[in-house]
DNA sequence: AACTATTGATAAAT
DNA sequence: TATTTATCAATAGTT
């Protein structure tokens, strides 16, 4: 029987394929040989190169030597992440964050500055307290002569004030009046106290990954 | 005169070019190729595509549709950057220094809380000088019979003391000696003297972006 | 960069 | 999806 011979390959329009059943195969075709494309251009040249395709579907393909995520990391260190408006919240977000970290620490830092001035006052009160700085706070026979003679006149005026009072209560007649001046104890006390399928890598030669499930195509 | 006909495509074998001239030549040719077969699997198959190239010198080229960058961020957003050591230690070193500055505010906060709670004893005692919580620190004429009575066994115990510190005194001949409780104006003193103080788009075709300068390979 | 003979890629059919 | 086939497109070597 005489044999249809294949009428080959025809040139083509570059154009969107509508025929969908078409437009896979020869995504599929091409995609494959863009890859070894891509291979062979790294093999040759000794150059790295890092292939992402999306499908329609959004299902991702992706070629890379030595690997696709060493290659978009050193293009992003290259290319600052340009207006990414979620790059651009997040930094925002995080510069807010610390700033307002950084008020409040401050802010802390001067109460607590404001409060260790009023601490050395305590201080300074309590040791005073504890060194008797004031002379009638010193044992009786720590005392010269002139500092005994002041207590005596104090003494003095409060005996005729107590006087004076003892006297004013018991004239009211509140409760049975007491001689002065009798030995009794007690002295005073103290005051205060947070692949899909088919990978194939080889470190040295070009990898191919594809994020595809299955073989739908979208 | 017979014209040499070219030799014209010889088959070649995919390894490493030596040849710098032949290499940066063959690159350019490839490069041109690869960009133009992703364009055109763009357009056929209305996929998108981004292909990134590093020669040997570091010099970017680049090729994007609708642009490489938005391409870059879905994949990212799709792979959670892996093992990049660079942002591993970037990441690290945030987290580190928030660690470090919350910490600090922390400490800051407890001393602080310390320092109020000495700021709070301080004012008690402020308060309790300026309202003469103590008995003996009030008005005689406010003071009750118990207090009084107590009163008088201090001055009693007081006066003992005081005489003989007096007689001592005079025994050794330092100063004329005077008589006890003669009456002299000023009265006691406060005891505690309680105030001490103080890249280029096209959005509907391929887009080449070429991070390269002038037209060198390297 | 332009040319051309040849290889390599692939559209269409199976 | 894999293979075949006839063609088209890419490019190595030369100019």
């Amino acid at each position: 029987m005489a044999k249809k011979p294949s009428m080959g390959r025809q040139k083509i329009k570059i154009a969107k394929i509508e025929v969908k059943n078409h437009l896979q195969v020869t995504f599929s075709k091409r995609r494959t040989g863009l890859f070894k494309k891509a291979s062979e251009l790294c093999t040759l040249c000794g150059v790295e190169i890092a292939i992402i395709v999306f499908s329609p579907a959004g299902k991702v393909f992706s070629f890379g030597h030595p690997n696709v995520d060493s290659i978009v990391a050193q293009f992003l260190s290259r290319n600052p992440p340009p207006n990414s408006a979620t790059h651009q919240l997040i930094e925002a977000h995080r510069s807010a964050t610390l700033r307002d970290l950084n008020s409040q620490f401050t802010q802390v830092q001067n109460e607590l500055e404001g409060e260790k001035k009023r601490g050395e006052t305590l201080d300074n009160m309590r040791k005073i307290a504890s060194e008797r700085k004031y002379w009638w706070e010193k044992p009786i026979d720590e005392l010269g002569l002139n500092e005994l003679e002041q207590l005596r006149d104090s003494m003095e005026e409060l005996k005729k004030n107590t006087k004076n009072q003892t006297n004013k209560l018991f004239v009211e007649g509140n409760v049975n009046p007491s001689p002065f001046f009798v030995p009794n104890g007690s002295g005073m006390v103290d005051s205060v106290e947070t692949k899909p399928y088919q990978i194939h890598d080889s470190s040295t030669n070009p990898h191919v990954h594809n994020f595809g499930y299955g073989r739908g195509f979208f």
